[in-house]
DNA sequence: GGGGCGCTACTCGGATACTGTATGTCCGAGTCGCAGCGG
DNA sequence: CCGCTGCGACTCGGACATACAGTATCCGAGTAGCGCCCC
């Protein structure tokens, strides 16, 4: 089980995006966290499909949030990229073989489907208690309060 | 983010193995369960380095567990099919760009990387509450009681 | 009849191809700002 | 001097190659049981 690159870029240009109240195009933010402008634009469009972000085009287009960043959980920004399937899915072998399980009895998830589902749901509901505003906050303190000062400050300036 | 296929057979083949006493072939747990013996064995070879299980060669040889199945958790299984290593590494990408963060700071993991690690230790928690005698007790209960009996009757049965 | 030996069949284990997903890149469609021109 | 128009540059968006991990398979090494032969 690998979870996807993206994740934490995504994870990373939410916090940034969240210093700017322009929209930021992708290419600054590959910059800023020294990483491949074309492969992160392909994630981005992804939190744009999942309406966390919304783009606009032209010259002083780019990317910002929809909502603001206390409203929008680390949850929501994996899934876009991720997609929301568990990471564990029942091809439901219980139905081949010799002993095979009947179809009528298949309703109800097997134990194991249930036991890695509720390993899955635990796993998705921490990441849903923290929001894109509270990662900020941590970054900020771990910084003793320059971070987001800084990159506030470097959104601003001159592309 | 996916989930390796081979931890729902292992998760299943040990499930059928606590109810064997005497070792069981791997291609005997493939047939059934209805899936490729020599891509089980792999698996089952994983679980063998785990020290989840015992393998005897021979004629009468097989896998059998090196633990009565109340003391095999389900994570166990799950790491030794899939790795210990977390879904989501740190590729430290704060230390990049021209915001960089001093290696002197980075002793502290980012607040990015704790979030995802919390999620993943609550995933793993779940998953170390669960044993392989639970995985029983609860397929046992989902077929009347029925599911265990057939399992010891048909790995008791003629090869 | 009992013991020793060789053979056979069965087991695991690692080395070897193949497929699908993640990674990385590129170019085209659309849009806004700005400069130039006309009134 | 002001408004309109055309151009240009910049943006996103999806379509196109490549690398790696999961999938699937095979054959060789080792072991235990069984039958046979000899004593």
């Amino acid at each position: 089980m690998k979870l996807s690159n993206g994740v934490e870029w995504a994870l990373h240009c939410c916090v940034s995006l969240s210093q700017s109240s322009a929209p930021v195009p992708a290419a600054r933010l590959a910059q800023l966290h020294g990483i491949p402008p074309a492969y992160l634009a392909k994630h981005l469009q992804a939190l744009s499909r999942a309406g966390i972000v919304r783009s606009t085009p032209g010259p002083v287009g780019g990317y910002a949030f929809t909502r603001p960043p206390e409203q929008i959980s680390a949850l929501e920004v994996v899934q876009a990229i991720d997609g929301a399937q568990a990471a564990f899915r029942c091809t439901e072998i219980r139905r081949n073989g010799p002993l095979a399980v009947s179809p009528e009895a298949c309703v109800k998830k097997c134990a194991i489907a249930r036991a890695m589902a509720a390993a899955d749901t635990a796993w998705r509901a921490a990441l849903s208690t923290i929001t894109v505003a509270d990662l900020g906050r941590s970054i900020d303190a771990d910084s003793s309060g320059t971070a987001l000062h800084d990159v506030r400050h470097w959104l601003s300036g001159p592309g």
